[in-house]
DNA sequence: AAACTGTTTTTTCACGATAAAAGACATTAA
DNA sequence: TTAATGTCTTTTATCGTGAAAAAACAGTTT
């Protein structure tokens, strides 16, 4: 399946799968550069979905009138797996194969194997490594393979250090911004999801992760230091990954979570740095925690 | 000049070059594959050296007997410009650009116009982009161009910030090793290097960043953490090119710092935590205002 | 005139191909 | 029988190419 194939087209048919939804609300479209701007994809892709809604009637075109026709039914869409970019289809592939077991520290990776593997060309595959290089989970040898470093305990050790320096440091730099900037709504409409998901936690328990990241990453961002910011990436990767792996106790470690976070709120809406000090190391320790008790180690940590 | 080679034989050249050295030592070669060692390369790549030194009759090669003839003359070598990795080239090149006038921050980067000014492909542009943007000086815009952030003053703080964060706790963590590692005897060997340099500064100013950095690099080893330990490649890589741009009062500034690394060394040996800490914070004081003098602001500081 | 649509050009993304370099296997010498 | 050399295979590094997508330009409509 799909050898040969310069370039997919997912933008335009992920784009296409948006611009769908957007078709229950209105009876009529917005001009090209709007939607451009609105589904984030130039005007060239925009043209390519009218010309195709024009095609399976789903609407008129005729310049600008954009007239809809008819609700699109669950056909109109493109299959979800059609809308994936090759980055993500390569990170999910070397992620599953990460994380299974059988991936030691050491072994060594293949750019060609992996490539054909998942089938795709090999610059997408080297490039995907370069980008995830990053994360500090593989290495590359100079002239040769790349050699994986292994999701051990010292990795997770490593990370949480950085983790705690930096969010200490940004939860401080939080508390110490002035009333009147508007982080502090967007501290409180987290607060509202929050409670609101307290409340529910029995059944929603699965939709912390997306807000624990939106509320860490706001945090975060008071540091106004892009490394800072960008490592909170590895962070989320690492995270994102290990929370799909691993599912035991969700609900109730989730349950703690939504709690610390919400002490937490409230030390940084004191700005007590005080308070706000000892409600982020608490939370952390215990984000550290149920990383580490879901890491498995069954070698003695290698040394340097 | 090049056009249409897939890949040069840089490799093969360097280490030819190195072999060269070793010439004016030895009456004989040792074995291909402790030459290999010797050279970091592969045995292909050391036959090719040995097949090309025979043809030069720069030595005999009988399986197992490899015997010198004559002493290189510079007439042997490949010229360094050939010896250099493709990733070097396009480096230097993209580091002139932008550390040139003209080059505003938001300013866009075209890949294509860059290969094409370098002369090499699109994928080697590519592939050095996503890895140099972890030095957080440029930024992707999804399905889309690169954005340059520009060599601004909010750079250097931002960097500084967490250099001083991850030096002080290498520092610490330095001053906790045991009296029995091997950190101390490498502290030691490079104490009598700055010794040297302080002596000799008059004439030897210049070989101070390469001291510098050895330096630092061993402080940042000792925190056992690769995030820390990974970051000093974005200091090294923004002094490095700081210092070829900005050579105003290098051996002043050079004889300083010699001498604060020297206290600096003075308070590790002494293991007390304080003054360790005090001497670092004074280094990466004068370090930090170093840079910022030597970065001209003309512009307000943009907004996020 | 401002904002849109129609058309053309340029750039990005991803592939297969090929030389350089590494690595594996087979053979031979010490 | 260990460690080298000789030979063959695989992988990496880099390029040119072509389709997807963006961007620029030109002409229209309100």
């Amino acid at each position: 399946m799909g050898q040969g194939m310069s370039k997919s087209n997912n933008v335009y048919k992920d784009a296409y799968n948006r611009c769908l939804r957007l078709l229950d609300e209105t009876r009529s479209l917005p001009s090209e550069p709007e939607l451009g701007t609105l589904l984030g994809v130039s005007r060239t892709t925009v043209r390519s979905i009218l010309a195709r809604m024009e095609e399976t009637r789903l609407i008129t075109w005729n310049k600008r009138a954009k007239t809809v026709l008819r609700d699109p039914v669950p056909d109109d869409f493109f299959p979800e797996e059609e809308t994936d970019t090759l980055a993500d289809i390569i990170e999910r592939s070397f992620m599953r194969r990460l994380l299974a077991s059988g991936a030691e520290a050491g072994m060594q990776i293949n750019e060609l194997e992996l490539a054909r593997e998942i089938g795709v060309g090999t610059t997408s595959v080297r490039e995907f490594l370069i980008r995830f290089s990053r994360f500090g989970l593989i290495e590359k040898r100079r002239n040769s393979h790349w050699v994986l470093k292994g999701f051990t305990r010292a990795f997770a050790l490593e990370l949480t250090e950085i983790r705690e320096m930096f969010e200490l440091r940004s939860a401080a730099a939080f508390a110490a911004l002035p009333q009147d900037s508007p982080v502090w709504a967007d501290l409180n409409g987290l607060e509202d999801e929050h409670r609101l998901l307290a409340r529910e936690i029995a059944t929603r328990f699965n939709e912390f992760s997306e807000l624990d990241e939106r509320f860490h990453r706001l945090i975060h961002r008071a540091s106004r230091n892009r490394f800072i910011v960008d490592f909170y990436d590895v962070i989320a990767m690492i995270f994102h990954y290990h929370y799909q792996w691993n599912k035991a106790q969700e609900r109730e470690r989730n349950e703690v979570a939504v709690g610390e976070h919400l002490a937490y709120i409230e030390a940084l809406k004191s700005r007590d740095l005080g308070k706000v000090d000892a409600a982020c190391r608490k939370h952390l320790k215990s984000a550290r925690q149920t990383l580490l008790t879901s890491i498995p180690e069954n070698r003695l940590p290698q040394k340097s």
